[in-house]
Parts: structure tokens; sequence; C-alpha cells
RNA sequence: CGCGGAGUAGAGCAGCCUGGUAGCUCGUCGGGCUCAUAACCCGGAGGUCAUGUGGUUCAAAUCCCAUCUCCGCAACCA
């Protein structure tokens, strides 16, 4: 396979702070599916995922947990960590801000911006909780009372440090004006431009003296820096970074290829990241593709309103693949995507089971019963061999398109599309009429040849997505030393393999029987 | 008030940039097949594409304008 150069892809970091649930993990999967999709072209892919461990938040839930900051964000840390992995994550670097790299590298960092000019000290003024020990903005604070605890709020100043977006401002418009293609889906990039940067960037608060959980400022020990210079800049720490010394890995991955995080981020991600690159005299990255949110059915999850759903559960009732898929399936790319358990059932059944298991199942069992399980050579081909040719083909360029513009739902639907036209093409070629009829043998064995390589193709497109499913068919058949480029050149197959037994793969679900398993565990 | 989306068959979505017989999945009704996980295949029914019987055009879901409804953002909560 021929290297085809560097690939760094990024999660946002998720905040320690609780357990995230299936609506936070979207970032990871779809990260993966790009990361995994990117090593099977030849990429030397570094794939970055973590946890935002600093803060006002976490220091009170630790207080209220009576253990140390540090103890309660090693918990978060590590469960955080642990369902990244049961989703099967292929992360290569999994960073923490409180990692001892991260630290120092954040203290030299904002030293230097202090001493260059642009970062100076000033005083920042909200709305104050007492009990809470927060602060909240104008809009936050609406009523008046504290939206955590609903006491009154009161006006308060507290002496903090100031990053001088200003500064940057007119750089940063004519970037994104220049770059269209930076942000992505692109009306992030209109509502960026037009609500924040064009009225005029108001200057970033980026250190705290009111509370001590942060990464403290090296020349005024009581500050802590303050949240987005401490979290944005993961992204280069993590690749070795520091302003008196890059990294061989900075250098070799560094810029960015693309950041993947959730449309509420977005600002943080084309505002302030590009400013303090800039500050910094870094590269930008190449591109931020904010994806929408996972709603339960119309509403945002939330532990109040109890419809939280958890990798956990999901994976344990439908497997992992299956999670994976319907995460990549059932999100638009620019409304916000919908679960219940409802349509992953539904889901389940008629992509995984009905279509794309059944397919595989069917075209292994034809392949023992009329061939003693050998792949067969193929011979002429008719019409219909054309045809699904064609849309093998299809499938390739469709999904290779749609998953190189961050489609993730269109590039899998590329593929199944491709299974449901091999199920079409059983029915048009009937193997077991022509399995009646020695004279038809030829014949037969095109079909099941065509049918196996078309198996292999939608495999091998749908492996970034379900290693486990696709990989186990791929093997079954003799192809999984196959390279993924190979799917786009029907006929790649090799003869004379005799397949492997094949476990059913995604059992279908009865819905009836699963709700009340469902419901019976809450 | 401002900014950005969305409004297309019972449900979920695509199409709109680059106008030209309204498409996909699910559901529903009818038929076919038996290799397969009661799966698979074919066909039917079902939409005046939010509204304005608005503008541009030979032609508009698609471009322009106005209105209505829903959602998000509105700067220091990650």
């Amino acid at each position: 396979m021929t290297n085809k150069g560097k690939f760094y892809i990024t999660t946002a970091i998720a905040y320690a702070s609780r357990k995230p649930h299936i609506g936070n993990t979207y970032d990871v999967v779809s990260a993966d599916v790009i990361a995994r999709y990117k090593r099977a072209r030849g990429y030397d892919v570094f794939f970055c995922t973590g946890t935002d461990e600093h803060g006002q938040k976490i220091e009170n839930y630790a207080a209220e947990a009576g253990i140390s900051p540090q103890q309660y964000v090693d918990n978060i840390s590590a469960e955080i960590k642990r369902i990244c992995e049961l989703l099967g994550s292929t992360h290569t670097h999994f960073i923490r801000t409180t990692d001892d790299y991260h630290v120092k590298a954040v203290q030299k960092l904002f030293t230097k911006l202090y001493t260059q000019g642009d970062i100076y000290k000033d005083s920042y003024e909200g709305w104050y909780c007492v009990p809470c020990e927060s602060f909240f903005t104008d809009t936050q604070a609406k009523d008046g009372v504290c939206p955590d605890c609903g006491r009154p709020l009161r006006r308060e100043k507290e002496e903090a440090y100031f990053f001088k977006m200003s500064k940057y401002q007119d750089k940063l418009l004519s970037f994104l004006e220049q770059n269209p293609d930076f942000v992505t889906p692109e009306n992030i990039r209109r509502e960026m431009i037009n609500n924040f940067i064009k009225p005029g960037l108001q200057d970033l608060c980026v250190s705290r003296s009111s509370f001590k959980w942060g990464i403290p400022v090296e020349f005024d020990q009581k500050h802590v820096v303050y949240v987005w210079l401490d979290a944005l800049t993961n992204y280069i720490t993590a690749l070795g970074y520091s302003p008196d010394k890059k990294d061989e890995k900075y250098e070799k991955y560094w810029p960015c290829d693309v950041h993947v995080i959730g449309k509420d981020i977005a600002r943080f991600h084309t505002i302030y990241w590009p400013i303090f690159l800039m500050a910094l005299g870094e590269p930008l990255p190449k591109k931020v593709f904010a994806h929408p949110w996972l709603l339960f059915g119309n509403d945002k999850m939330s532990k109040s309103k109890g419809n939280v759903m958890y990798a956990d559960d999901l994976v344990e009732l439908f497997g992992l693949d299956a999670v994976r898929y319907y995460l990549a399936s059932a999100m638009p790319l620019t409304t916000d995507g919908s679960i219940t358990y409802e349509s992953v059932i539904s889901c389940f059944n008629t992509d995984l089971a009905n279509t794309f298991g059944n397919l595989a199942s069917r075209t292994v069992a034809m392949t023992k019963k009329y061939f003693g399980g050998t792949v067969p050579a193929p011979a002429e081909p008719t019409e219909f061999d054309a045809e699904l040719k064609e849309a093998a083909k299809a499938a390739y360029d469709g999904f290779v398109e749609n998953i190189e513009n961050y489609r993730i739902s269109d590039a899998v639907n590329s593929a199944m599309e491709l299974s449901r036209r091999a199920n079409k093409y059983i029915d048009l070629t009937t193997p077991w009429a022509l399995a009646k009829d020695e004279s038809q043998k030829a014949r037969l064995g095109t079909v099941i040849y065509n049918l196996l390589e078309t198996l292999r193709i939608a495999s091998l497109l749908l492996t970034p997505v379900m290693p486990g499913a696709c990989g186990k068919i791929l093997s079954v058949i003799g192809a999984d030393g196959d390279e993924f480029e190979s799917a786009a050149t029907f006929g790649a197959l090799k003869d004379g393999y005799t397949v492997g037994d094949l476990p059913i793969l995604f059992a279908r679900v009865d819905e009836a029987k699963m709700m009340e398993k469902i419901n019976g565990d809450k």
C-alpha cells in the first residue's frame, strides 16, 4: 500500500465533569470512522481525543463528592476513556489537560503571549452566584437569578487577564473569507462572521483568580488559565508542541487536517483557535467539521428529562457494530439527528439484519450448497452482471466522494445501496433455478462469484464503520488482506478459495420484546 | 430586534447551489420467489414540495420578495 502522507484528526476533548451520554460520543465515533477510512487508504493517521479537566465546575463537583479535583477527574477521565474504547475508537493519543506536558506547554505559551503583548491584565465583571462561586453572562442571568441554584446573583468584579482578540480580527475575517471550506457546514461560517466578527470581537478573558483548579499562570500564581487557552491548545500540545521547542511529531502532523467538534463549540474553534495560532505564529488547521447534535426524539438529552441514552446500554443491547452503524447513518449534515430505541431497532432490522447480514448469509450459503464452499471462477457475463458491476462502481465512488466531504451518512448509504442491489440481483438471476440445470453450471458460477465479489466490496467500504462484522465477512470469503482500494475493481476476489462458516452477524430483533427488556431495565 | 437553519406522501429524510415529468428508507395494500436471518424481489395507493391563486421565466420544490411556524446562536457554561 502506498503511503499517501499524514492525516491528523481530532475530536473535541470531553469535559470531565460527568459521564457522557451517547450524543456526546458522536464526535469520537464519527472521527474514528474517518480515521479508519484514511488509514485504509494508506495515510499515516494521528487521531487524538481526550478530556478537558479544569475549571470551576469540576472543582465544585469534587468538593461535593468530598474528593480532590485531581481524584475526581482521574475517575471521570478513566470512564470517558473506557467509553471511547468501548465504542471501538482507534485514537492514537488520549490527552488529559492535567497531563504534565500539557500543563507546562500551556504555561509557557501563556507567558509568551503575555510577553509579546497579546495578553493584558484588567478586570472581569459579571453576575456572580456566591454559593455556586460562579460567574454568569447577561443572557444566562436574565432573570437576575443563578441558572444553577436559582438564588439571586450580584454584580462582581475580579482581576483577570485578557486576550486581545480585536488585534487579529481583520486577519481572521480575511482568512475566513478566503477559505470558504475552512468550516463545514458552511452556514456556521456565515453565522460566525455576521454575529461575532463583523460587530467587533470582544477581548477574551483567559485567566481567573476566583477558583484554583486550573493551570497556574507562571508569572502570577494567584491566577489560573481559564478555559479556552487551556482546552484548545491540546491539539498542539498532544503533538509535543511548546513555544520553546517543537517536537518532531508536531513538525510532522501539524497543521491538523480536521477538527471534529459539535456545533455548539464552533465559535471557539473558528474564531478563538485560529487567532491563538496566529498569535503563536503557527499554521492554522485545514478544516473544522462541526456536526449537529443527536437528539432523543426531538428533545435534547438531559438527565432531568430522563431521556439519556448511554453507550454502554446500546452496545450491550445491539452490539458495537450496530451502534456505530446507527450513529454513522442517522446523522444528517446540517440538521440535528435523532435517536430512539425504536429507531435503532428499525435501523438494525432493516439495514443490518435484512439487507446486509442476510445478503452475506444467503451468498455464503449458496456458495456452500452449490459449489461445496469453493469460490467459483466467473464465466461469460450477461446484462444483469454489467448492471451489478456498475452499481459496485457507483457505490465505491459514492462512498469515497461522500466521506471525503464528511457526509458520513451519505457514504454509508452508498454502501448499503449496493447491498440492496445485490439482493435484487439474486432475484433476477435465480441461482436456485440455475442449480437445477447441469448445463447452467458455468452461469451459476458466475452469479455466485459476482455475489461474493459484491459482498467483498460492500464489506470493504463498511469496514471503517463496522470493523467487526465486515472483518468477519472478509475473512470468511478469503479477502481479509484486501486493501480498501481494491473495492474499486470488480473482480479482485480470487476464486478457488473455500469459504468458512459465517455466523449470523445481526440477528433480527423482536421490537416488542426488546422494548420490554429496555423498559424493564430502567 | 439581530444572525443562522428548517418547513417535501402516515414517519424519517434527499433533491434546491448548476430551474425542465417529485425521489429514497420505513409503514401500508396487492403480487412473486424460496438461496437466505418469516428474510428477499416486483407492483399499487398516498404529496397543489409551509403560505401568498406574489415576482422572474417558455418552465420553479429549485431563483427573488413578503408572511407564518419550529429550532439553534446571541460572546466567556464546557
